[in-house]
DNA sequence: ATGACCTCCCGTGGAGGA
């Protein structure tokens, strides 16, 4: 089973990229962020003539999330995080496809540091740990995929030291990531990939991806039985190359049917 | 230190992104 996140930074404007990919990577779930678009300009229909049946919490301009699942209806369990009814971002959605909760998630960004987008970055992160906490807890297979908005140590970022004031780097958003993972949570591709450096997200400026100048940004959290599944973990980087192209690549993970026994320890 | 690039909006520049 293959399991994608992919921040497209505008679902129509990037439409055609999107469906390029979707041909091309044969993923059977998809969690999308940034859709950018309200509910009624969701692009089903080409979604669907693409294979995929799809649920989705849009918002006019900003923000928006999706999953996407191949030959199925995705089975809605709920839109939007838990912990704060007046929040109006549209940056939650999860869905049960073939017996695995799927949580998609669009983490603020939080710039500028200090501020109140800083504030509400926290803020969402604290009620990220109050609901994973209760996903544990029911001892189900759990996917926590999407952007999270955090480069969680200095390998997954090109030059550190210039981001150090940043919102993606600070070290309560660090912290934060790190107090969330050791819930019982398994970052993917860092599992897979340790010491290697990876990155997710080139940005448009100074020719970032010709000179790999990157960031690890889109991350998955795997619960306990999937953890024990985890067989692949990658990204498509080469879709950062196309024309017009998001900033970010889809990253995605490979599970097995059973348990995969020849992980070595670390 | 700043800006560079790209998206969306009823826009003809501004805001937000990272």
């Amino acid at each position: 089973m293959k399991i994608a996140s992919y921040n497209v930074n505008g679902v129509n404007g990037r439409l055609d990229v999107l469906l390029r990919w979707l041909k091309e990577a044969e993923p059977d779930v998809v969690c999308l962020q940034e859709l950018k678009a309200p509910d009624a300009k969701f692009p089903v229909k080409a979604i669907e003539a693409a294979g995929y049946g799809a649920v989705w919490q849009g918002q006019k301009s900003w923000n928006g999330v999706a999953i996407l699942a191949r030959d199925q209806e995705p089975l809605l369990t709920r839109k939007g995080l838990p912990g704060d009814p007046d929040d109006s971002h549209s940056r939650y959605i999860e869905a049960v496809v073939d017996g695995i909760v799927l949580g998609g998630l669009y983490l603020p960004n939080g710039n500028p540091y200090p501020g109140t987008k800083f504030d509400y970055k926290l803020a969402w992160f604290r009620r990220l740990h109050e609901y994973a906490a209760e996903l544990l807890k029911l001892e189900v297979p759990v996917v926590l995929a999407g952007d999270y908005n955090v480069m969680p140590t200095e390998l997954d970022v090109y030059k550190p030291e210039r981001w150090t004031n940043d919102a993606l780097f600070r070290v309560e958003v660090r912290e934060a990531y790190r107090e969330l993972v050791s819930q019982g949570w398994t970052d993917a591709l860092r599992e897979l990939h340790p010491g290697e450096r990876i990155y997710t997200f080139w940005d448009y400026f100074r020719n970032a991806y010709g000179r790999d100048a990157g960031l690890r940004l889109d991350h998955f959290l795997l619960s306990p039985s999937v953890a024990e599944r985890l067989s692949k973990a990658e990204v498509d980087k080469h879709v950062r190359g196309w024309e017009h192209t998001s900033d970010h690549a889809p990253v995605w993970i490979e599970l097995a049917d059973g348990p995969v026994k020849q992980r070595k320890k670390r």
